[in-house]
DNA sequence: CTTGTATTGGAATGATCATTCTAATACAAG
DNA sequence: CTTGTATTAGAATGATCATTCCAATACAAG
């Protein structure tokens, strides 16, 4: 039987991961992850590939262990605009606990330094983009009484994605959460006010 | 006298922007640049010093040369809501005849790159967001005959900032120019709604 | 044409990159 | 304890990095 791993295999993609996270893919060496992670060169090539393979694990593990649960509220079966409201405001506060500025969102680090050049990563970047547009569509149209597959639904959940976006890179350049709050406050008040308006437009058709 | 350039030092900058703004800061080789360019290696170090003081001439041409003319509608004396709309369904046409997947914006790119462990970057980025949100919040305020100081105001500005922030990176992702629009119009309609809720609530005050 | 100067491409430098390889090592199984 | 195997740190490799340097060059001024 073989000599067991100092670090279990997702111990070691977290490492990994925490790096990328903050530094990006570019501004990461080997030389950075066998620091990071504690484990020899030798084991990471034989494990994984290469770093890129390593970098598509991270993502995945990222998916796995950052997105699935501060988004659990939001993909639960009764979500509606409170489950939204609290996925953005349990987001501000996490990144004010940990300190500013922040390390944003991998995903969406990833889109902007590799999706435009890297095929591979673009799909799993557009992937976590649907995952995202879908849980909001579903909590949105649930929460007017709609087709979670409805148009302007489905419109202002992908807006509601990239506004959300938009804020985690935000905290990446400045070091004032109340910022961050008021931005997130405001984006809530500004869907809350287009579901009004969906309702209302709903009551009219009856 | 000397001999001149073959390039002016503009076209120079103009041609080590575009080749930064496409690939990043760390993608991008000096080969890369001197062939981008079409300027010797020893030219390169005697005009700027360094990479990273060509990239920061580069950042303040991009918002010279690409910025300024593109947000001139909303920077202009009698700009109201219209010009921020046109601003930004400008800037989506831009993007779509260029071809997708787009650049994003430079200053957008940058903040995600290298504003969380770059002073010196973090600086130009934020002084570029403090723009735009001051040219956002004059126009938003002029369209409703507040300050342009008004809390309020300056949250919406900022969020608006933020979400066309993350209109350009998500344009990095995509090939699909209509979800760019669709996204572009809901952002709109959004800050419509509440400009008219400001507007209702000052005619109330009255 | 000659002189002076800035630019040029390429060579040189030394650091760092991802990746491969290897000898020493540490542990499980027998 | 012995054997077998996977991991380890570090050396080795070859590519590429930013930067420096330089001889050849190209052009303006006289």
């Amino acid at each position: 039987m073989p000599r067991p791993r100092s670090l279990s295999r997702d111990t070691l993609v977290e490492n990994a991961m925490r790096q990328f996270w903050a530094r990006g893919y570019e501004a990461t060496s080997m030389e950075d992850l066998v620091r990071a992670t504690g484990v020899g060169r030798g084991a990471i090539y034989t494990e994984f590939g290469g770093k890129k393979d390593l970098f598509l694990a991270c993502l995945s593990h990222f998916s796995d262990a950052a997105v699935t649960p501060a988004f659990l509220v939001v993909e639960a079966e009764d979500a509606g605009f409170a489950a939204i409201e609290t996925y953005l405001f349990d987001g501000v506060a996490e990144i004010a606990s940990v300190g500013l500025p922040a390390k944003g969102c991998m995903m969406g680090n990833t889109l902007t330094e590799l999706a435009a050049h890297d095929a591979e990563m673009a799909k799993v970047v557009r992937t976590h983009y649907d995952r995202l547009t879908d849980g909001f569509a579903c909590a949105l149209a649930k929460e007017v009484g709609q087709s979670p597959s409805d148009a302007e639904i489905v419109e202002l959940a992908g807006l509601l994605t990239v506004s959300a976006q938009g804020l985690w890179a935000y905290a990446r350049g400045t070091e004032n959460a109340d910022e961050l709050w008021k931005k997130a406050r405001m984006l809530i008040e500004l869907i809350k006010l287009k579901l009004d308006v969906i309702s209302e437009g709903a009551k009219d058709a009856d």
